[in-house]
DNA sequence: GTTGGCACTCTCGTCTTTCGAGTGCTAATA
DNA sequence: TATTAGCACTCGAAAGACGAGAGTGCCAAC
């Protein structure tokens, strides 16, 4: 069935008020606030409908409506929608953003950081990495006994690692390693790294001190650490400034499943398009710990096979189209400024692209 | 004034009640708990007296007592170290960690978490570098418009950064350039690096384009970057388990302080001795949001000039007792592992000593 | 100095009452 | 037929009443 216009910015404005209040709306104020000119008790039989639509519910006789999951569900699908367009004050915002961006290393933890500040509802910040690869591969020799590693990965990260032996390794054998690592290992996945691969190369090298393998097993491990997805969260101390969250226990428990590094995504949901918006209501969601809270997420590109996503969980009596609006445009800030790398758009000295490793 | 033998401890199994229950704690109860045979009427004889020396006090008439400020402080300089002997029952705890150290990277963040798990609280780790130098500076040539610049540090950490041109540039310029600063900008702190010396090097390079500029700007970031305190914070959901945190709102606002990057310690307060335990308790914090929490504080040796605090937040009524035992054992593992880079202990292949940035 | 006894105090949980917001229904109205 | 005003009703939240119980302080006896 589909609704009267009426209904539906009756519902909208039910959501609209629950959001700003916290409290169940009741059929006066609705009067009030949408502009539509009918009385409380006309409002009154929409309502009821409304609630046996399932689109709203009454806690209790006697008590105002509340959105029901399914409500938001409409809301963010068809009402909110309409109101987004009004949405381009935020522009003053964006401009504020972009600014914030350009202060901002590409580290997951500051890309939540700053989406928690924003929104005030606790972030989380994931990449999905896939198929990384080693570009390059150098190995500095500084003393006999000591020499870094550095690895230039296809995503255009440089990983690197200090590495201490306790014997002597000749300058020439580091020279011939580089150049064999250079050619062997790039362009390789790390499950391509075979037992095999380390042995002919050890041989080729003429390493006799097993340094070989030591320097594969970094390359395995950066493989597969750049190909693991890592998450950040932060801003969790803002879920308790929500009412929902005033009871302790409820509060500690979604607090632990986040921090405890609890996808807000089922697996097989992995992000798709950049620049898509996802909302999670209530019980969409898959995780038990999640089932009453709401989950916005978006995503963005950074370029080379890497996926961000930047996601928002708060009470079901969300935000959604602040939220929205905020993490869509920091995450198309995100992937404008991630994503392109390849076209330095701007003049020299400091303003020249950088990327690599946070200097912790 | 001197306390009675009894006196202390009556205080004792008063702060040890306390802690476990959390409830204000009888006359009764002690005489029970506490072994020594007396009534409990001359327990509450006992007890008016502590009150009134300052070390207990009572919520409200008819209720139990409760260790003041300074009663906790007693109990933490003289009473806690007669039960620290019997502490050696840690012992297998201490293993556990030594094993959890042994997959632990040397990163902040998973010092901080590992130190939160162990102890339950809320836990914070910071370090404190002092006069950190370039030790050896190179740039790996990648191609034309590319290259990567890799910095040693005076404290064997390696820090990197990939820089890409809008213009190409001569691969013998880099040569040079690698060269000069190598010589030029080894040994010395952020502040030394000044304009006139990038100048001179600029020259000496015969760089038209404006590159040494960009990659002194580089070493004064990653100088100042490993000079800059470092802080993290993890587990303020663990507040949450506390009764005394129940409250939302004076929860919101530890938990906001701390991952605000409040400091735990007053800034003249800089830790001293590596392997010493500090604690804080209540007013003794400087920091407003403090004054009613208590704070156990190691401090570990990072070695060359890398000073590392953990610290631990909770309520005053904190297991004082075992949290600093595990915290001592915690930076003594640190120290051991961190500390002390130079003799590689074991083996070749992955049991190499290595160091270096974490992968992400 | 220690102990048992006892009256006293104060909190906590439970129960009751009151208050008011908001409803559903009905009858009147356009 | 849709809307509105009116009104009795419901139900939760806040406020008070009250008994139970834990713990104290003090006193007299040991």
């Amino acid at each position: 069935m589909v609704l009267s216009e009426r209904k539906k910015k009756i519902l909208a404005a039910v959501v609209d008020e629950y959001v700003r209040t916290a409290e169940p709306v009741g059929s006066k104020a609705i009067a009030q606030s949408a502009g539509l000119g009918c009385s409380s008790a006309t409002i009154r039989n929409e309502l009821a409908e409304l609630v046996s639509l399932g689109y709203l519910e009454q806690p209790h006789t006697s008590a105002g409506r509340v959105p029901t999951p399914m409500g938001y569900r409409m809301y963010v699908n068809e009402l909110m929608q309409k109101q987004k367009l009004s949405l381009e004050e935020t522009e003053e915002l964006n401009r504020r953003m972009n600014q914030r961006l350009r202060e901002l290393d590409d580290t997951i933890d500051s890309v939540s950081r700053l989406a928690s500040q924003l929104t005030d509802y606790p972030a989380l910040a994931l990449t999905t990495r896939t198929a990384v690869t080693i570009k390059r591969f150098d190995i500095i020799y500084v003393d006999a006994n000591t020499f870094i590693l550095v690895v230039m990965l296809s995503d255009n990260t440089v990983k690197n690692k200090l590495v201490r032996l306790p014997v002597s390794v000749d300058q020439r054998l580091v020279q011939r390693l580089s150049a064999l690592f250079n050619s062997g290992f790039t362009g390789i996945t790390d499950d391509q790294i075979t037992p095999l691969l380390i042995n002919s190369t050890e041989r080729a090298a003429d390493d006799t001190m097993g340094i070989t393998s030591v320097i594969a097993a970094f390359a395995i491990e950066v493989l597969s650490d750049a190909g693991t997805p890592t998450s950040f969260v932060s801003g969790e101390n803002r879920l308790l400034s929500q009412p929902e969250f005033r009871d302790p226990d409820k509060a500690h428990r979604l607090m632990g499943y986040l921090s405890g590094g609890g996808y807000l995504l089922p697996p097989d949901q992995t992000p798709t398009g950049a620049g898509e918006i996802k909302v999670l209501i209530g019980p969409e969601n898959v995780a038990e710990e999640l089932k009453d809270s709401s989950v916005v997420i978006a995503t963005y590109d950074a370029g080379d096979n890497t996926k961000g996503m930047i996601g928002v969980v708060g009470p079901t009596r969300m935000d959604y189209s602040t939220v929205a609006a905020k993490l869509s445009i920091l995450a198309a800030g995100l992937s404008r400024r991630l994503g392109s790398g390849d076209a330095p758009p701007e003049g020299l000295h400091n303003k020249l692209i950088v990327k690599g490793d946070k200097h912790e």
